[in-house]
RNA sequence: GCACCCGUAGCUCAGCUGGAUAGAGCGCUGCCCUCCGAAGGCAGAGGUCACAAGUUCGAAUCUUGUCGGGUGCGCCA
């Protein structure tokens, strides 16, 4: 339970005993315990006074005035007072913050963990590139946050699943077929020329080429065209899904479940998944034979009135009926959403989160109309958005044509950049803003570079155990010393601060992951970091402020236990962020 | 034409699901290293929160409308 809680629980237990809360029904939902914008404020601040005022048909200050009354018996408050319109400020009792320190630092990998999420399962789909070449900055960023929101809801204590939907049903495979078939041919010494337009041209599908070629020799060449298709769609999927893996490796992402589309499509016995969801949905309703009205504004060149198989998405929320079936027989993608989205269904997720670029925001609408549809209210489902990432160079935007194949790929940023600064700089920026990626400017070693700010912050509190160990050699610096400091001699109001700003961490922990929002944990990292760096500079003035004191071993073994519960938080945010806690910078 | 996202300091953006005097970095001005990492810190200037109504004790935050920018709109995936 994070402290908040702790004082909002209170505040209950004093409300419900309170005697204008006799014979009533209270509503306390929109209670809030928080920190005080202003320290100068106190520790938390309270509004619980203005949420009850029209409830029970009293003056707030004045109904602030009992409740802070009640406050100030507790033990562990030093002060409560009414301010402004009816805020409760809440002073906490001396040595409150450092018994906290304590909590922190015995709790280590688990502080904050697991609060919320009771295991539900919910299922994080994201990246999901096409099979059809190497992944490129674009999909970095849906990679990045959908990774760290895994990540974020895993900790927050849901049960977690990452899923990959291969799209290998499609027409693009067919276009990547024939292109590697080219490049087969080109193996075997034919002279190919330019790649012709609709086929993919980049070079990375030249040693698939060399390899089919040394493999079957012409083989594929005398093979009827369905059976070499076959073998062709196999073998680059499988070709192009280890590139991607391999990429993907790179940002340090990895996914639990590959779900290829094509299973969907799969016949067992005459009947395939999307047969029987369109069986299943049809029986409830939401699958009909009809014909959509023409799209307003300028209609297409190749609009052709016909009767079709519709999805009756316009009931649970949708702009139109979505068609299922194209006119060739075959099923529209939409149908295999459906499908997928029911398969997810089925089995168990009571959540699934769909991390998409945002030029798919038109197909929220529909999903949202799929998931009410298939799961009715016994499961949600959420978008998130991640809008383009622009990518410049020492201010200049960098040039990508992916047209020519010549387009940027994410090893290439990764390499140069790292992995840590593109994790950490694809989370500085909620996913719905578009985001400015400079490479100079992220692998600057200033403040001007958040990643570089967070890591230093680490690193210089592992500098400083260092440094004990080196001026105070016969100090107990073991685990078991520094659990057992004495955390009252950290008096000071720096060290008190930072001490809150931690207190704070499971609370954001909780937000975040409710709210799906994992960059919150980059900016409250900043936060943490900003906080100790600002601390540390006192110690110019103030040498007595400094963590390492020769002449008193117990002042430096509860100063080091502060930086132990700083490494802790600090190491827990980027690991949920995917960056790396490193002990010194180079 | 319709839908979705965005509009906060000169620039890039936070703003904790409605709270007190709206914050940070960069840039600008001026400071701080005989001292645990100055790879850092302190102070100052800089705002009609796009605009207009509404909801209420209270709005950058919620509603509606307007303006501006982006994305997408049957048989592509």
């Amino acid at each position: 339970m994070n402290v908040f809680q702790q004082f909002e629980d209170k505040i209950k237990k004093i409300v419900e005993h309170a005697e204008f809360a006799a014979n009533t029904t209270l509503d306390l939902s929109s209670l809030s315990v928080e920190p005080p914008r202003d320290p100068a404020h106190g520790d938390f601040a309270t509004n619980v006074a203005m949420v009850l005022a029209k409830q029970v048909g009293r003056n707030p200050r004045e109904l602030a005035q009992t409740i802070a009354a009640e406050l100030n018996k507790d033990i562990q408050v030093s002060v409560a007072e009414v301010a402004g319109p009816g805020f409760i400020n809440i002073r906490v009792a001396e040595g409150f913050w450092q018994e906290h320190l304590g909590t922190i630092i015995s709790a280590g990998r688990n502080y904050g963990r697991g609060l919320v999420g009771k295991r539900l399962k919910v299922n994080v789909e994201y990246v999901s590139a096409n099979p059809t070449g190497p992944m490129h900055v674009g999909h970095c960023r849906g990679a990045v946050v959908g990774d760290a929101l895994a990540n974020l809801l895993e900790f927050a204590g849901y049960s977690v699943t990452r899923e990959y939907v291969i799209n290998d049903a499609g027409a693009q495979i067919d276009v990547l077929a024939n292109s590697v078939f080219l490049r087969y041919r080109e193996a075997l010494g034919e002279a190919i020329g330019e790649i012709p337009a609709g086929l993919y041209p980049g070079d990375y599908l030249v040693p698939l080429g060399k390899e089919l070629a040394g493999e079957f020799g012409p083989a594929l060449l005398e093979m009827d065209e369905a059976a070499r298709m076959t073998v062709l769609r196999d073998r680059s999927i499988a070709a192009m899904m280890v590139m991607i893996r391999e990429d993907l490796e790179l940002l340090g992402v990895r996914h639990d479940v590959f779900f290829s589309e094509r299973t969907l499509h799969a016949k067992h016995g005459g009947v395939s998944e999307i047969d029987r969801m369109l069986a299943e949905m049809r029986d409830k309703g939401f699958v009909y034979d009809g014909r959509l009205p023409p799209p307003k504004g300028e209609l297409p060149a190749d609009w052709e009135d016909r009767e079709q198989t519709l999805f009756r998405s316009t009931d649970v929320g949708d702009d139109m009926d979505r068609p299922l079936v194209k006119s060739d027989g075959s099923y529209t993608y939409f149908a295999a959403d459906v499908a997928y989205f029911r398969d997810k269904f089925v089995r168990g997720f009571k959540r699934m989160v769909y991390v998409l670029g945002a030029d798919h925001g038109g197909y929220v609408k529909r999903l949202k109309a799929v998931a009410k549809a298939v799961a009715g209210d016994t499961a949600e489902l959420d978008v998130l958005l991640c809008q383009l990432v622009k990518l410049y160079r020492g201010g200049e935007p960098v040039r990508m044509s992916k047209r020519s194949g010549d387009f940027v790929t994410l090893r290439e940023v990764v390499e140069e950049v790292g992995r840590d600064a593109v994790r950490f700089m694809m989370l500085y920026r909620k996913p719905e803003a578009p985001l400015d990626f400079d490479f100079a400017k992220v692998t600057e070693q200033s403040k001007d570079n958040a990643v570089f700010y967070v890591q230093y912050a680490h690193a210089r509190c592992r500098s400083v155990e260092r440094q004990a160990a080196s001026e105070m050699p016969n100090l107990d610096v073991s685990e078991a010393a520094i659990k057992s400091a004495d955390l009252s001699l950290l008096a000071d109001e720096g060290e008190k601060a930072l001490i809150s700003r931690m207190a704070e961490f499971p609370r954001m922990i909780e937000q975040a992951a409710r709210a799906d929002e994992p960059h919150r944990i980059a900016f409250y990292l900043q936060q943490l970091a900003s906080d100790l760096h600002q601390h540390w500079a006192r110690g110019k003035e103030m040498p007595q402020l400094r963590f390492v004191n020769q002449e008193n071993a117990n002042m430096t073994l509860a100063r080091l236990a502060l930086l132990r519960g700083i490494t802790g938080v600090l190491s827990l945010g980027l690991a949920i962020v995917g960056a790396g806690a490193p002990d010194e910078m180079r």
